[in-house]
DNA sequence: CCTAACTTACCAACCAGTTGGTTAAACCAA
DNA sequence: TTGGTTTAACCAACTGGTTGGTAAGTTAGG
Protein backbone atom coordinates (compact mmCIF):
# COMPACT_ATOMS: atom_id res chain seq x y z
CA UNK A 1 0.00 0.00 0.00
CA UNK A 2 2.97 2.28 0.38
CA UNK A 3 2.37 5.31 -2.30
CA UNK A 4 5.77 6.10 -3.86
CA UNK A 5 7.41 9.38 -4.70
CA UNK A 6 3.76 11.20 -6.06
CA UNK A 7 1.42 10.17 -8.77
CA UNK A 8 -2.26 9.30 -7.91
CA UNK A 9 -2.16 5.64 -6.49
CA UNK A 10 -0.48 3.55 -9.47
CA UNK A 11 -3.24 0.79 -8.92
CA UNK A 12 -0.62 -1.80 -7.15
CA UNK A 13 2.13 -1.66 -9.78
CA UNK A 14 0.86 -2.86 -12.52
CA UNK A 15 3.58 -3.44 -14.33
CA UNK A 16 4.45 -6.56 -12.20
CA UNK A 17 1.06 -7.47 -12.81
CA UNK A 18 1.39 -7.10 -16.57
CA UNK A 19 4.79 -9.23 -16.69
CA UNK A 20 2.99 -11.87 -14.92
CA UNK A 21 0.69 -12.11 -16.75
CA UNK A 22 2.51 -11.98 -20.00
CA UNK A 23 4.62 -15.28 -18.75
CA UNK A 24 1.69 -17.22 -18.35
CA UNK A 25 0.35 -16.20 -21.57
CA UNK A 26 3.78 -16.44 -23.56
CA UNK A 27 4.11 -19.80 -21.79
CA UNK A 28 0.92 -20.98 -23.26
CA UNK A 29 0.75 -20.20 -26.60
CA UNK A 30 4.38 -18.56 -27.48
CA UNK A 31 5.07 -15.23 -28.60
CA UNK A 32 3.39 -15.64 -31.69
CA UNK A 33 0.22 -16.71 -30.31
CA UNK A 34 0.01 -14.51 -27.93
CA UNK A 35 -2.18 -11.44 -27.68
CA UNK A 36 -1.60 -8.55 -25.99
CA UNK A 37 -5.26 -7.38 -25.47
CA UNK A 38 -5.19 -11.28 -23.52
CA UNK A 39 -2.41 -10.26 -21.67
CA UNK A 40 -3.56 -6.72 -20.56
CA UNK A 41 -7.12 -8.55 -19.72
CA UNK A 42 -5.39 -11.05 -17.14
CA UNK A 43 -3.48 -8.25 -15.76
CA UNK A 44 -6.35 -6.34 -15.30
CA UNK A 45 -5.22 -3.46 -17.10
CA UNK A 46 -6.08 -1.43 -19.92
CA UNK A 47 -4.28 -2.20 -23.14
CA UNK A 48 -2.88 1.48 -23.78
CA UNK A 49 -1.66 0.89 -20.02
CA UNK A 50 0.54 -2.31 -21.00
CA UNK A 51 2.32 -0.16 -23.76
CA UNK A 52 2.89 2.54 -21.33
CA UNK A 53 4.24 0.51 -18.83
CA UNK A 54 6.28 -1.87 -20.77
CA UNK A 55 6.45 -0.57 -24.51
CA UNK A 56 5.68 -3.84 -27.78
CA UNK A 57 4.94 -6.73 -27.61
CA UNK A 58 8.61 -7.16 -28.48
CA UNK A 59 9.91 -5.67 -25.40
CA UNK A 60 7.23 -6.77 -23.59
CA UNK A 61 9.22 -10.24 -23.96
CA UNK A 62 12.07 -9.65 -24.24
CA UNK A 63 11.24 -8.39 -20.23
CA UNK A 64 9.95 -11.02 -19.17
CA UNK A 65 12.88 -13.30 -20.98
CA UNK A 66 15.13 -11.73 -19.13
CA UNK A 67 13.62 -10.74 -15.27
CA UNK A 68 12.92 -14.80 -15.27
CA UNK A 69 16.46 -15.73 -16.61
CA UNK A 70 17.93 -13.24 -13.97
CA UNK A 71 16.68 -15.16 -11.35
CA UNK A 72 18.28 -18.37 -12.02
CA UNK A 73 22.13 -17.80 -11.03
CA UNK A 74 21.55 -16.55 -7.75
CA UNK A 75 19.65 -19.24 -6.42
CA UNK A 76 22.10 -21.84 -7.95
CA UNK A 77 24.73 -20.46 -6.38
CA UNK A 78 22.95 -20.10 -2.98
CA UNK A 79 22.18 -24.12 -2.75
CA UNK A 80 25.34 -24.64 -3.86
CA UNK A 81 26.96 -23.02 -0.68
CA UNK A 82 26.42 -25.27 1.51
CA UNK A 83 27.27 -28.44 -1.12
CA UNK A 84 30.71 -29.82 -0.65
CA UNK A 85 31.49 -32.98 -3.28
CA UNK A 86 30.87 -32.69 -6.60
CA UNK A 87 28.65 -35.11 -6.65
CA UNK A 88 26.75 -33.98 -4.34
CA UNK A 89 26.77 -30.59 -6.11
CA UNK A 90 25.80 -32.36 -9.38
CA UNK A 91 22.59 -32.99 -7.74
CA UNK A 92 21.99 -30.51 -6.04
CA UNK A 93 22.03 -28.26 -9.08
CA UNK A 94 19.69 -30.65 -10.50
CA UNK A 95 17.69 -30.26 -7.29
CA UNK A 96 17.09 -26.80 -7.70
CA UNK A 97 16.26 -27.04 -11.23
CA UNK A 98 13.02 -29.20 -10.76
CA UNK A 99 12.22 -26.32 -7.94
CA UNK A 100 12.53 -23.56 -10.25
CA UNK A 101 9.29 -24.27 -12.32
CA UNK A 102 7.82 -24.45 -8.69
CA UNK A 103 8.12 -20.73 -8.40
CA UNK A 104 8.14 -19.89 -11.54
CA UNK A 105 6.15 -22.40 -13.60
CA UNK A 106 6.11 -20.39 -17.01
CA UNK A 107 9.92 -20.17 -17.82
CA UNK A 108 10.17 -24.06 -18.79
CA UNK A 109 7.77 -23.81 -21.84
CA UNK A 110 8.94 -20.46 -22.82
CA UNK A 111 12.64 -21.40 -22.70
CA UNK A 112 11.37 -25.01 -24.61
CA UNK A 113 10.10 -22.31 -27.29
CA UNK A 114 12.73 -20.32 -27.57
CA UNK A 115 15.37 -23.44 -28.57
CA UNK A 116 12.86 -24.40 -30.65
CA UNK A 117 12.90 -21.30 -32.91
CA UNK A 118 16.50 -21.75 -32.95
CA UNK A 119 16.96 -18.72 -30.76
CA UNK A 120 16.36 -16.36 -33.44
CA UNK A 121 14.83 -13.75 -31.34
CA UNK A 122 16.96 -14.20 -28.51
CA UNK A 123 18.79 -10.64 -27.59
CA UNK A 124 22.38 -11.30 -26.71
CA UNK A 125 21.43 -9.86 -22.94
CA UNK A 126 19.89 -13.77 -22.82
CA UNK A 127 22.78 -15.55 -24.32
CA UNK A 128 24.85 -13.58 -21.47
CA UNK A 129 23.08 -15.13 -18.93
CA UNK A 130 22.75 -18.32 -20.22
CA UNK A 131 26.41 -18.37 -20.29
CA UNK A 132 26.69 -17.58 -16.90
CA UNK A 133 24.43 -20.27 -15.62
CA UNK A 134 26.52 -22.65 -17.90
CA UNK A 135 29.76 -21.37 -15.66
CA UNK A 136 28.26 -22.43 -12.69
CA UNK A 137 27.37 -25.84 -14.25
CA UNK A 138 30.85 -26.28 -15.87
CA UNK A 139 32.44 -25.03 -12.53
CA UNK A 140 31.11 -28.13 -11.10
CA UNK A 141 31.72 -30.48 -13.82
CA UNK A 142 35.40 -29.59 -13.79
CA UNK A 143 35.90 -29.89 -10.15
CA UNK A 144 34.57 -33.11 -10.44
CA UNK A 145 37.37 -34.19 -12.81
CA UNK A 146 40.22 -32.21 -11.70
CA UNK A 147 39.50 -33.98 -8.15
CA UNK A 148 39.04 -37.12 -10.22
CA UNK A 149 35.19 -38.31 -9.03
CA UNK A 150 34.28 -37.64 -12.72
CA UNK A 151 35.29 -38.87 -15.81
CA UNK A 152 36.21 -36.32 -18.35
CA UNK A 153 33.43 -34.95 -20.77
CA UNK A 154 32.28 -32.37 -22.86
CA UNK A 155 31.38 -29.70 -20.21
CA UNK A 156 29.27 -27.75 -22.91
CA UNK A 157 27.18 -31.30 -24.00
CA UNK A 158 27.36 -32.26 -20.40
CA UNK A 159 25.37 -29.06 -19.43
CA UNK A 160 22.86 -29.06 -22.42
CA UNK A 161 22.09 -32.29 -21.24
CA UNK A 162 21.66 -31.94 -17.60
CA UNK A 163 19.59 -28.77 -18.37
CA UNK A 164 17.42 -30.31 -21.44
CA UNK A 165 16.62 -33.27 -19.55
CA UNK A 166 15.34 -31.53 -16.71
CA UNK A 167 13.18 -28.91 -19.00
CA UNK A 168 11.98 -31.67 -20.80
CA UNK A 169 11.27 -34.21 -18.18
CA UNK A 170 8.86 -31.37 -16.17
CA UNK A 171 7.44 -29.78 -19.26
CA UNK A 172 6.40 -33.22 -20.99
CA UNK A 173 4.94 -34.28 -17.07
CA UNK A 174 1.29 -33.53 -18.86
CA UNK A 175 2.16 -35.57 -21.89
CA UNK A 176 3.95 -38.42 -19.84
CA UNK A 177 0.50 -38.99 -17.80
CA UNK A 178 -1.40 -39.47 -21.06
CA UNK A 179 1.50 -41.63 -22.98
CA UNK A 180 1.59 -43.45 -19.89
CA UNK A 181 -1.81 -44.51 -20.63
CA UNK A 182 -1.59 -45.52 -23.82
CA UNK A 183 1.42 -47.36 -23.24
CA UNK A 184 -0.51 -49.30 -20.58
CA UNK A 185 2.11 -48.15 -17.54
CA UNK A 186 1.21 -46.19 -14.09
CA UNK A 187 2.61 -42.93 -14.07
CA UNK A 188 3.02 -41.02 -10.59
CA UNK A 189 6.09 -38.85 -10.12
CA UNK A 190 6.89 -35.39 -8.28
CA UNK A 191 9.48 -32.91 -9.61
CA UNK A 192 11.89 -34.39 -6.82
CA UNK A 193 12.01 -37.88 -8.55
CA UNK A 194 12.72 -36.36 -11.90
CA UNK A 195 15.74 -34.31 -10.70
CA UNK A 196 16.84 -37.62 -8.42
CA UNK A 197 16.09 -39.76 -11.74
CA UNK A 198 18.45 -37.69 -13.62
CA UNK A 199 21.24 -37.14 -10.97
CA UNK A 200 21.38 -41.20 -10.36
CA UNK A 201 21.09 -41.96 -14.12
CA UNK A 202 24.06 -39.37 -15.16
CA UNK A 203 26.38 -40.00 -12.46
CA UNK A 204 25.79 -43.96 -12.37
CA UNK A 205 24.81 -44.46 -15.69
CA UNK A 206 22.97 -46.92 -16.64
CA UNK A 207 25.49 -50.50 -16.57
CA UNK A 208 26.15 -52.74 -14.02
CA UNK A 209 29.51 -52.26 -12.90
CA UNK A 210 31.32 -55.42 -14.41
CA UNK A 211 32.12 -56.70 -11.02
CA UNK A 212 28.57 -56.50 -9.83
CA UNK A 213 26.88 -58.09 -13.08
CA UNK A 214 24.93 -61.34 -12.75
CA UNK A 215 24.38 -62.93 -16.48
CA UNK A 216 21.28 -65.27 -15.87
CA UNK B 1 6.46 -36.60 -63.57
CA UNK B 2 3.68 -39.88 -63.48
CA UNK B 3 0.18 -39.12 -64.06
CA UNK B 4 -2.29 -40.84 -61.58
CA UNK B 5 -6.23 -41.60 -62.22
CA UNK B 6 -7.87 -38.72 -64.47
CA UNK B 7 -7.73 -35.00 -63.57
CA UNK B 8 -5.99 -32.31 -65.63
CA UNK B 9 -2.13 -33.22 -64.91
CA UNK B 10 -2.69 -33.24 -60.78
CA UNK B 11 0.87 -30.46 -60.81
CA UNK B 12 3.62 -33.17 -59.18
CA UNK B 13 0.74 -34.17 -55.70
CA UNK B 14 0.41 -30.81 -54.76
CA UNK B 15 -0.48 -32.56 -51.51
CA UNK B 16 2.55 -33.64 -50.58
CA UNK B 17 4.20 -30.27 -51.74
CA UNK B 18 1.90 -28.36 -49.40
CA UNK B 19 2.88 -30.95 -46.27
CA UNK B 20 6.54 -29.89 -47.35
CA UNK B 21 6.09 -26.51 -46.78
CA UNK B 22 4.21 -27.19 -43.62
CA UNK B 23 6.41 -28.66 -41.87
CA UNK B 24 8.47 -26.02 -42.57
CA UNK B 25 6.49 -23.31 -41.44
CA UNK B 26 4.88 -24.87 -38.23
CA UNK B 27 9.07 -26.06 -37.26
CA UNK B 28 9.82 -22.39 -38.29
CA UNK B 29 7.23 -20.17 -36.23
CA UNK B 30 4.99 -22.78 -34.47
CA UNK B 31 1.40 -23.46 -35.39
CA UNK B 32 -0.10 -19.88 -33.63
CA UNK B 33 2.58 -18.06 -35.88
CA UNK B 34 2.54 -20.08 -39.12
CA UNK B 35 0.18 -18.23 -41.98
CA UNK B 36 -1.66 -20.12 -43.85
CA UNK B 37 -0.45 -17.34 -47.37
CA UNK B 38 2.75 -18.46 -46.52
CA UNK B 39 2.67 -22.07 -46.50
CA UNK B 40 0.25 -21.81 -49.79
CA UNK B 41 3.05 -19.38 -51.34
CA UNK B 42 6.02 -22.10 -50.29
CA UNK B 43 4.31 -25.05 -51.74
CA UNK B 44 3.77 -23.36 -55.36
CA UNK B 45 -0.04 -23.45 -54.39
CA UNK B 46 -2.85 -21.21 -54.26
CA UNK B 47 -4.14 -20.76 -50.82
CA UNK B 48 -7.83 -22.40 -51.95
CA UNK B 49 -5.94 -25.34 -53.38
CA UNK B 50 -4.24 -26.17 -50.02
CA UNK B 51 -7.89 -26.01 -48.71
CA UNK B 52 -9.18 -28.48 -51.58
CA UNK B 53 -6.02 -30.31 -50.83
CA UNK B 54 -5.90 -30.93 -47.08
CA UNK B 55 -8.65 -29.27 -45.15
CA UNK B 56 -8.28 -26.03 -42.36
CA UNK B 57 -5.09 -25.08 -40.77
CA UNK B 58 -5.58 -27.35 -37.79
CA UNK B 59 -6.46 -30.31 -39.86
CA UNK B 60 -2.73 -29.63 -41.98
CA UNK B 61 -1.30 -29.61 -38.80
CA UNK B 62 -1.99 -32.60 -37.55
CA UNK B 63 -1.50 -34.09 -40.94
CA UNK B 64 1.56 -33.50 -41.09
CA UNK B 65 2.50 -34.24 -36.82
CA UNK B 66 0.61 -37.71 -37.75
CA UNK B 67 2.30 -38.62 -41.25
CA UNK B 68 5.82 -37.38 -39.43
CA UNK B 69 6.34 -39.26 -36.60
CA UNK B 70 4.99 -42.64 -38.29
CA UNK B 71 8.22 -42.85 -40.20
CA UNK B 72 9.59 -43.07 -36.95
CA UNK B 73 9.31 -46.68 -35.17
CA UNK B 74 10.14 -48.77 -38.28
CA UNK B 75 13.30 -46.98 -38.85
CA UNK B 76 13.92 -47.57 -35.45
CA UNK B 77 13.25 -51.59 -35.59
CA UNK B 78 14.85 -51.33 -38.91
CA UNK B 79 17.95 -49.99 -37.26
CA UNK B 80 18.34 -52.45 -34.32
CA UNK B 81 17.57 -55.66 -36.47
CA UNK B 82 21.22 -56.36 -37.08
CA UNK B 83 22.42 -55.16 -33.06
CA UNK B 84 22.52 -57.67 -30.32
CA UNK B 85 23.49 -56.11 -27.08
CA UNK B 86 21.33 -54.45 -24.84
CA UNK B 87 24.45 -51.40 -24.28
CA UNK B 88 24.81 -51.53 -28.38
CA UNK B 89 21.02 -51.58 -28.59
CA UNK B 90 20.89 -48.47 -26.76
CA UNK B 91 23.37 -46.47 -28.57
CA UNK B 92 21.98 -47.42 -32.03
CA UNK B 93 18.20 -45.76 -30.79
CA UNK B 94 20.42 -42.95 -30.04
CA UNK B 95 22.34 -42.73 -33.49
CA UNK B 96 19.25 -43.33 -35.20
CA UNK B 97 17.48 -40.66 -32.97
CA UNK B 98 19.93 -38.52 -34.00
CA UNK B 99 20.21 -38.92 -37.87
CA UNK B 100 16.38 -38.74 -38.06
CA UNK B 101 16.76 -34.73 -37.64
CA UNK B 102 19.00 -35.15 -40.98
CA UNK B 103 16.25 -36.68 -43.28
CA UNK B 104 13.20 -34.78 -41.38
CA UNK B 105 14.86 -31.53 -39.82
CA UNK B 106 11.25 -30.24 -38.93
CA UNK B 107 10.14 -32.47 -36.61
CA UNK B 108 12.36 -31.63 -33.93
CA UNK B 109 11.06 -28.28 -33.30
CA UNK B 110 7.54 -29.06 -33.91
CA UNK B 111 7.92 -31.89 -31.11
CA UNK B 112 9.87 -29.56 -28.32
CA UNK B 113 6.73 -26.72 -29.14
CA UNK B 114 4.24 -29.24 -28.67
CA UNK B 115 6.26 -30.45 -25.37
CA UNK B 116 6.34 -26.87 -24.31
CA UNK B 117 2.48 -26.20 -24.96
CA UNK B 118 1.78 -29.39 -22.91
CA UNK B 119 0.14 -31.15 -25.31
CA UNK B 120 -2.87 -29.39 -24.88
CA UNK B 121 -3.70 -29.35 -29.08
CA UNK B 122 -2.16 -32.77 -29.46
CA UNK B 123 -4.79 -35.51 -31.27
CA UNK B 124 -4.78 -38.89 -29.02
CA UNK B 125 -3.76 -40.23 -32.77
CA UNK B 126 -0.41 -38.98 -31.96
CA UNK B 127 -0.08 -40.40 -28.17
CA UNK B 128 -0.46 -44.07 -29.37
CA UNK B 129 2.50 -43.25 -32.29
CA UNK B 130 4.34 -41.73 -28.88
CA UNK B 131 3.85 -44.68 -26.57
CA UNK B 132 4.84 -47.09 -29.72
CA UNK B 133 8.14 -45.46 -29.81
CA UNK B 134 8.33 -45.76 -26.16
CA UNK B 135 8.02 -49.33 -26.23
CA UNK B 136 10.73 -49.73 -28.69
CA UNK B 137 12.75 -48.10 -26.30
CA UNK B 138 11.62 -49.90 -23.07
CA UNK B 139 11.90 -53.05 -24.27
CA UNK B 140 15.66 -52.21 -24.78
CA UNK B 141 15.95 -51.21 -21.48
CA UNK B 142 13.71 -54.44 -20.20
CA UNK B 143 16.37 -56.47 -21.81
CA UNK B 144 19.07 -55.18 -20.41
CA UNK B 145 17.68 -54.95 -16.99
CA UNK B 146 16.76 -58.73 -17.00
CA UNK B 147 19.93 -59.48 -18.75
CA UNK B 148 22.10 -58.14 -15.73
CA UNK B 149 23.81 -55.79 -18.15
CA UNK B 150 21.35 -52.48 -16.62
CA UNK B 151 20.39 -51.55 -13.70
CA UNK B 152 16.93 -50.85 -12.82
CA UNK B 153 15.48 -47.83 -13.60
CA UNK B 154 12.33 -46.40 -14.24
CA UNK B 155 11.85 -47.11 -17.64
CA UNK B 156 9.40 -44.34 -18.88
CA UNK B 157 11.51 -41.58 -16.93
CA UNK B 158 14.84 -43.11 -18.83
CA UNK B 159 13.28 -43.25 -22.25
CA UNK B 160 12.29 -39.49 -21.90
CA UNK B 161 14.92 -38.46 -20.59
CA UNK B 162 16.95 -39.99 -23.53
CA UNK B 163 14.34 -38.80 -26.23
CA UNK B 164 15.04 -35.01 -24.61
CA UNK B 165 18.44 -35.03 -24.53
CA UNK B 166 18.64 -35.58 -27.94
CA UNK B 167 15.75 -33.29 -29.08
CA UNK B 168 17.29 -30.75 -27.03
CA UNK B 169 20.16 -31.70 -27.85
CA UNK B 170 19.77 -31.47 -31.49
CA UNK B 171 17.52 -28.12 -31.47
CA UNK B 172 20.08 -26.35 -29.11
CA UNK B 173 22.62 -26.56 -31.62
CA UNK B 174 22.13 -23.20 -33.02
CA UNK B 175 21.73 -21.12 -29.73
CA UNK B 176 24.83 -23.38 -28.24
CA UNK B 177 27.29 -21.87 -30.82
CA UNK B 178 26.14 -18.52 -30.14
CA UNK B 179 26.36 -19.25 -26.02
CA UNK B 180 29.43 -20.78 -26.45
CA UNK B 181 31.32 -17.86 -28.13
CA UNK B 182 29.48 -15.73 -24.74
CA UNK B 183 31.76 -18.40 -22.31
CA UNK B 184 34.44 -18.72 -24.38
CA UNK B 185 34.52 -21.90 -25.23
CA UNK B 186 34.72 -23.62 -28.39
CA UNK B 187 32.26 -25.57 -30.12
CA UNK B 188 32.22 -27.99 -32.90
CA UNK B 189 30.07 -31.02 -32.29
CA UNK B 190 28.45 -32.97 -35.46
CA UNK B 191 24.84 -35.22 -35.04
CA UNK B 192 27.07 -37.84 -34.14
CA UNK B 193 29.05 -36.18 -31.66
CA UNK B 194 25.46 -35.63 -29.87
CA UNK B 195 24.49 -39.67 -30.09
CA UNK B 196 27.96 -40.54 -28.41
CA UNK B 197 27.66 -38.19 -25.63
CA UNK B 198 24.48 -38.89 -24.68
CA UNK B 199 24.98 -42.40 -25.07
CA UNK B 200 28.45 -42.21 -23.14
CA UNK B 201 26.89 -40.36 -20.54
CA UNK B 202 24.12 -42.26 -19.87
CA UNK B 203 25.58 -45.96 -20.24
CA UNK B 204 28.47 -44.68 -17.85
CA UNK B 205 27.31 -42.38 -16.23
CA UNK B 206 29.75 -39.37 -15.02
CA UNK B 207 31.43 -40.86 -11.80
CA UNK B 208 34.97 -42.77 -11.91
CA UNK B 209 34.64 -46.72 -11.13
CA UNK B 210 36.05 -46.71 -7.32
CA UNK B 211 38.43 -49.05 -8.43
CA UNK B 212 39.69 -46.70 -10.90
CA UNK B 213 39.67 -43.63 -8.81
CA UNK B 214 42.46 -41.80 -8.25
CA UNK B 215 42.66 -38.68 -5.66
CA UNK B 216 45.47 -36.01 -5.94
C1' DC C 1 -21.29 -32.73 -69.98
C1' DC C 2 -19.53 -34.21 -65.60
C1' DT C 3 -16.17 -33.81 -62.30
C1' DA C 4 -11.48 -33.17 -60.15
C1' DA C 5 -8.17 -29.65 -60.09
C1' DC C 6 -7.32 -25.12 -60.06
C1' DT C 7 -8.00 -19.80 -59.72
C1' DT C 8 -9.45 -15.07 -58.59
C1' DA C 9 -11.44 -12.03 -55.76
C1' DC C 10 -13.28 -11.17 -51.77
C1' DC C 11 -14.76 -10.69 -46.66
C1' DA C 12 -15.36 -10.54 -41.77
C1' DA C 13 -12.89 -11.07 -37.78
C1' DC C 14 -8.84 -10.13 -35.63
C1' DC C 15 -5.02 -7.61 -33.75
C1' DA C 16 -0.79 -4.56 -32.73
C1' DG C 17 -0.36 -0.22 -31.87
C1' DT C 18 -2.17 4.92 -31.44
C1' DT C 19 -4.98 8.99 -30.51
C1' DG C 20 -6.86 12.22 -27.90
C1' DG C 21 -8.42 12.66 -24.18
C1' DT C 22 -9.66 12.55 -18.38
C1' DT C 23 -8.31 12.32 -13.60
C1' DA C 24 -6.08 13.34 -9.53
C1' DA C 25 -1.73 13.59 -6.99
C1' DA C 26 2.05 16.58 -6.33
C1' DC C 27 4.38 20.75 -6.80
C1' DC C 28 4.91 25.73 -6.39
C1' DA C 29 4.29 30.72 -6.24
C1' DA C 30 1.93 34.25 -3.77
C1' DT D 1 -3.50 28.29 2.83
C1' DT D 2 -4.81 28.72 -1.67
C1' DG D 3 -5.36 28.14 -6.33
C1' DG D 4 -3.17 27.44 -10.49
C1' DT D 5 0.13 24.28 -13.17
C1' DT D 6 2.44 20.17 -14.17
C1' DT D 7 2.69 15.38 -14.74
C1' DA D 8 2.10 10.30 -14.02
C1' DA D 9 -1.51 7.09 -14.51
C1' DC D 10 -5.24 5.71 -16.73
C1' DC D 11 -8.91 4.82 -20.47
C1' DA D 12 -12.50 4.24 -24.59
C1' DA D 13 -12.50 4.26 -29.14
C1' DC D 14 -10.26 4.05 -33.28
C1' DT D 15 -7.05 2.57 -37.33
C1' DG D 16 -5.22 0.16 -40.85
C1' DG D 17 -2.91 -3.80 -42.00
C1' DT D 18 -3.35 -8.87 -41.61
C1' DT D 19 -5.30 -13.46 -41.84
C1' DG D 20 -8.20 -17.72 -41.93
C1' DG D 21 -11.50 -19.07 -44.70
C1' DT D 22 -14.93 -19.04 -48.79
C1' DA D 23 -17.83 -18.18 -52.95
C1' DA D 24 -18.16 -18.36 -57.51
C1' DG D 25 -16.19 -19.28 -61.42
C1' DT D 26 -12.63 -21.60 -65.07
C1' DT D 27 -10.19 -25.38 -67.24
C1' DA D 28 -9.49 -29.74 -69.16
C1' DG D 29 -9.50 -34.92 -68.90
C1' DG D 30 -12.56 -38.79 -69.38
Amino acid sequence: MATRKKTKIPEADARARILAAAAEVFADIGFAGARVDEIAARAGVNKAMLYYHVGDKEHLYATVLTETIDRVPPVLRKALENVHTPAEKLQCVLDTMATLPTSNPHFVPIMLREIASGGATLPDEMLVRMAAIFRVVSDVLAEGTTSGDFRATDPLLTHVTLVGSMLFLVASQPIRKRVAKFAGVPHTHTLEDLARHTGNLVLHGLEVPKKRRVRK
